[in-house]
DNA sequence: CTGTTATAAAAACGTATGTTCGTAATTAAA
DNA sequence: TTTAATTACGAACATACGTTTTTATAACAG
């Protein structure tokens, strides 16, 4: 009835955010109990608050750690594209391939939004517009230089948004297409539209 | 201490409904209670029991009630329309135009799946399908009869979906653009791309 | 008017919640 | 070896929850 043999501050720590990821996801984060998380880590549920001070900042940290590296790794796969069209490629495929990787970080940062208290719902809010401001940026070069026709430039971001993130409702690792395939058949989908008429063919589609 | 002058069983219902529907948006099933929404309509929350059953069984009605709705007037909207073009055209105008008018209800859907019992998942569940499956058939049909060019039938369905649906998040009644604005631009982008480059122009956008 | 049904109040029930506290044992530092 | 910092237990706290029950009055049907 003491501190247990081999108990270690950080191991306990990130089991903790792991198992707190998966009640979240599947739960819910208000159906998640500190009771329930504790049991899944192997311990009592007030020892919880030696590594967390409270339900609310686990979420958030779980939330705002996912955002910075979202956005940090985008960073890192836009760096040294210049061309419009490459940097919307690369777009399209990083964020793919994140959100098929990280689809329950992905899903708790959208569903769990309004469990935030109001000052971590703004600062979360702040970096999904940094996020959405990257790829509008992207558009607004293209259109600028003359190399892109875009209907509405915010509406069309909003649009490839929504579309790109859906992967994460019915993409299984071990089905019929595989990440690339779906980054490939996106990208056509975006450039070319989602369906197309035959006696309006659209151009050669290289790839 | 007892019956209220005025008081009225449907209309008490539907108070429930109206605030019920508005609480679970704003907070989420979970953080909705019993004793908030009460008070909301007006009553204590003892009395809610005169006219559901259980809290689980309002969130259920609240969406079975929706989802019906939806097929019903989808069904309505494709009525007479024989073309697979048209079909899909009208399938768009009414999807976007549904789903601004009936955000709250959409969203809560989506977002509220989770809390619903196993039994009321897969009902419901069943129901998106039936939904689903009205939008792959038109676009089955298309390619079936030559019309339509389509890379993949079934991650096309869900772009269309994933993308129209995502309207509720950034429409507002008194923005910048109109619901009829909105439903063009969206129309153009599943039918040409949400992106075009200039070098390879689209055909005529005939309207 | 009488009898029945519908609706709400009020209080209570059992349970679950997030969180705190005192204590004990382990680990790490001196 | 001694000392200090970590880590977990176990019990408890106050509060909130969904739900049930009893009772009283309003609405309605005959």
């Amino acid at each position: 009835m003491a501190r247990t043999v081999g108990s270690n501050g950080p191991k306990t720590m990130e089991a903790i955010r792991k198992a707190g990821l998966r009640l979240i996801y599947t739960q819910g984060y208000e159906a998640m109990s500190l009771r329930r998380l504790a049991a899944e880590v192997g311990i009592q549920a007030g020892s919880l608050y030696n590594h967390i001070t409270t339900k609310q900042d686990l979420l958030f940290d779980l939330i705002k750690v996912h955002m910075d590296e979202l956005l940090e790794r985008l960073d890192q796969a836009l760096d040294g594209i210049a061309d419009p069209e490459d940097r919307l490629q690369a777009f399209i495929a990083f964020h793919v391939g994140y959100h098929i990787a990280r689809k329950r970080e992905v899903f708790i940062c959208y569903s769990e939004l309004r469990s935030l208290e109001s000052k971590n719902y703004d600062i979360v809010v702040g970096l999904r517009q940094q996020y959405e401001r990257k790829l509008i940026g992207i558009l607004d070069d293209g259109v600028a230089s003359g190399r892109f026709t875009v209907a509405d430039t915010t509406v069309a971001a909003y649009g490839i948004l929504a579309m790109l993130t859906g992967v994460c409702t019915w993409f299984k690792p071990a089905g019929r297409l595989s990440k690339e395939e779906v980054t490939g058949i996106y990208t056509g989908m975006v450039r070319h539209g989602l369906v197309r008429t035959v006696d309006a063919p659209a151009v050669a589609e290289a790839t």
